[in-house]
DNA sequence: AAACAGGGGTGACATCTGTCATGACGCCGG
DNA sequence: CCGGCGTCATGACAGATGTCACCCCTGTTT
């Protein structure tokens, strides 16, 4: 028989972590040999341990599961990641394809193509949800520019113009500017409905 | 030895709820009947199998986790519920004790709490994670009016106002006197921060 | 009966935003 | 080397929004 394959499981919340893997304890030729609430841990875990393969969550508390993603890739070339979230969106997935992760799913998927997919991916393979792929290519990318994202991301909570401003460095009418050609690149009425959309898209 | 407490699992996320399936059904004297995507689902299933406890996600894709626990309540007297959730808002919590709900618990707690909640609550007690408690002790109740929650809620996704009033059925003019008094309630300088407070407290 | 809180509304005003034109600068690809 | 694009800025204007004062009506409390 073969070697069962080692998984380093990143989840910040401890119930669905423990959950998963007692799900994966299941399978056949899979081990869970370490398990991480935080990107940092992550990443401690990874070089203490050497997976074959690392599960993480997209949303961890400090880095996220993409940059994780990357310093895994950096640090341990041997080592294959892939990322699981609740939040399927466009975005996210060319971000972590960009990074390198081999496997991109959903939380909606069985435990039976969780099981596959860390299979697969071990083999060096790639696997990406397919709904999630289609999604992602009829999205396209965003179609703002860089200031123009973080000029939205700060409009995020609400903040009035000023203080975007403020803490972006720049004259309030630069910053109506920007969230005006923001707006109208994503087809909102107002920075508060761009800033909803993107988020949909995953853009910021 | 004992009866078994039979449990239903009602969870929108596959992965998840086989993960929890799997971690339940690793504890003596529970027995998972039943499982559920939706709330109609966990309805039908509820009054399906008459399970003893009903372990509930709060986020649920057509009925809330809460609607359904008082569905039950007045369906099945004999079942009693609890709540799993991702976001512990202390208004989720104040909700969902007022329905009758025996247990709320966040997905951060550990599996043997899981398990220790369900048999607590099997038993006819309650069991509310303690830090919650503290926090929704702590937050107070939701300081808006009937109206101006709804107002607010129309308000969530960047609508202006003219369309918040046509959707409410009330004149601009009232509408922005709903917003103005609810932003000031809530020390917000806009609506659309308000909005975030409302949200972070889980008021609307 | 009076006082009070909430729902619903109007009008006026000051300010905030969104939009547009315009200009400067630096960088990159042709 | 020119043109396009992104970044940053200014100024002007219209329309949206926030604020306040004051109105009416209803149900509850005192």
């Amino acid at each position: 028989m073969t070697e069962p394959i080692t998984v380093l499981l990143a989840e910040d919340e401890h119930l669905i972590r423990s959950a998963l893997r007692a799900l994966l304890s299941l399978e056949d030729g899979v081990d869970v040999v370490a398990e991480a609430a935080t990107g940092d841990e992550a990443l401690a875990m990874a070089r203490a341990h050497s997976p074959d393969v690392a599960v993480l969550d997209l949303q961890l508390p400090d880095l996220d599961g993409i940059a994780v993603a990357e310093a895994i890739r950096d640090a341990l070339p041997g080592c294959r990641t892939m990322i699981v979230t609740s939040h399927g969106r466009p975005g996210y997935l060319k971000r972590a394809l960009a990074s390198g992760v081999g496997g991109f799913l959903p939380k909606t998927v069985s435990a039976q193509v969780l099981a596959d997919a860390v299979r697969t991916v071990h083999g060096g393979g790639r696997y990406v949800d397919p709904e999630l792929a289609a999604e992602a290519i009829g999205a396209g990318d965003s179609p703002l520019t860089a200031r123009e994202s973080d000029v939205l991301e700060l409009a995020a909570e609400g903040a009035p113009v000023d203080e975007i401003a403020a803490r972006a460095a720049l004259t309030p009418g630069t910053v109506r500017n920007y969230l005006s050609s923001a707006a109208s690149k994503l087809s909102a009425a107002n920075r508060h409905e761009a800033v909803h959309i993107a988020r949909k898209h995953g853009w910021i």
